[in-house]
DNA sequence: GTCTATACCTGGATAGAC
DNA sequence: GTCTATCCAGGTATAGAC
């Protein structure tokens, strides 16, 4: 039976978010897919071309969820709540997002693995960014700095609430989402 | 020789904010400390006594920068500046801060380490709004949710700040707390 | 495409000499 | 307290059968 691919990805995703990709193993992955490493082996050679996969199949499932808002035209807050939804999801297996598990391991990867981790983060800050500007011109955000920097402050505020999560408990991440929502949202004048 | 401890230590330190714990090896470490990897076996039988001691020293050193602030009697911006300086003198080496760079793996330590990051992770975050709630008592800061919370803000900006400027180059960095340390003091009236 | 089997290496850890 | 030597487990990776 031909291994599915879209569940090894999955599952290295889960992995990588909840111990971090050094800790993980083949054997981690193969055991819970119920085949032989060899057959992973067969379609990854190396852990980092395992590594890459799972990379763009998050940059794919970001880029649908970006299309997703733009189909259904949701306004810029809804747009934001629901991508911190995506984080909140992640509290109760204790992972991290891909972004803030891959980090602070950037140095231990090769070029083509650094590569395509800078093209996720970069197209969440873009994204980020854009959803911003957008919301702060339809009047529904409030921010004073440039829309660019007030993605970084939030996006650093997010990737950081699930990591203090994963030490001290889910409390900070709903304090600290909670309190960047209110403070983003215009308030009645 | 007797091993420099503060010297193994540091070292220890450092490869951990740059390469990650799971990533390191005794190897590593004797080979820089030019001494034979059972030496190290010795003061620290098991590589969770070593990522704990880590902790622990880096937990003092903390500490005595907390005593120093108190002892120079350094205003709350002040104190602000020189702990954000500690971060930013890390830059060119891609080194994250500790908690940033354990609190992914943390599902990967024994319940001792857990502790001890714990312990640190507390530590850090009790000083922050300590010293927030002072500066904002004199007059120096404004901010509008509890000085608890304002401190996971500032905090989650800070460690992912590293984490991205390791991903995507320094400027980011510099971008983030230019901005939080702006929006922290209060502007005159 | 997946299996068995295995090669090869690294890493953590320990025993015992000095 | 450090060394040499060694053990063993686990991890990446490959060859070749099915």
């Amino acid at each position: 039976m031909k291994i599915a691919q879209e569940r090894l990805l999955e599952l290295g995703e889960t992995l990588i978010r909840t111990r971090g990709f050094n800790a993980i193993s083949y054997a981690d992955l193969s055991q819970k897919l119920q085949v032989k490493n060899a057959a992973i082996h067969y379609h990854y050679p190396t852990k980092e071309d395992l590594g890459i996969a799972i990379i763009r199949f998050n940059r794919e499932k970001f880029a649908q969820f970006c299309q997703h808002m733009i189909k259904r035209e949701f306004k810029p807050d809804e747009q934001i709540r629901r991508y911190i939804r995506i984080y909140s999801s992640s509290l109760q297996d204790a992972k991290v997002c891909l972004v803030g598990s891959l980090g602070p391991d950037f140095t231990t990867f090769g070029p083509a693995m650094q590569n395509e981790l800078k093209n996720l983060t970069s197209e969440i800050l873009d994204w980020f960014t854009q959803v911003l500007e957008q919301g702060r011109n339809e009047g529904i955000f409030q921010f004073k700095v440039e829309p660019q920097i007030q993605a970084l402050l939030i996006i650093t505020n997010l990737t950081s609430a699930l990591i203090l999560s994963k030490i001290m408990g889910p409390t900070a991440f709903h304090q600290i989402t909670d309190s960047v929502m209110s403070s983003l949202l215009k308030t009645q004048p």
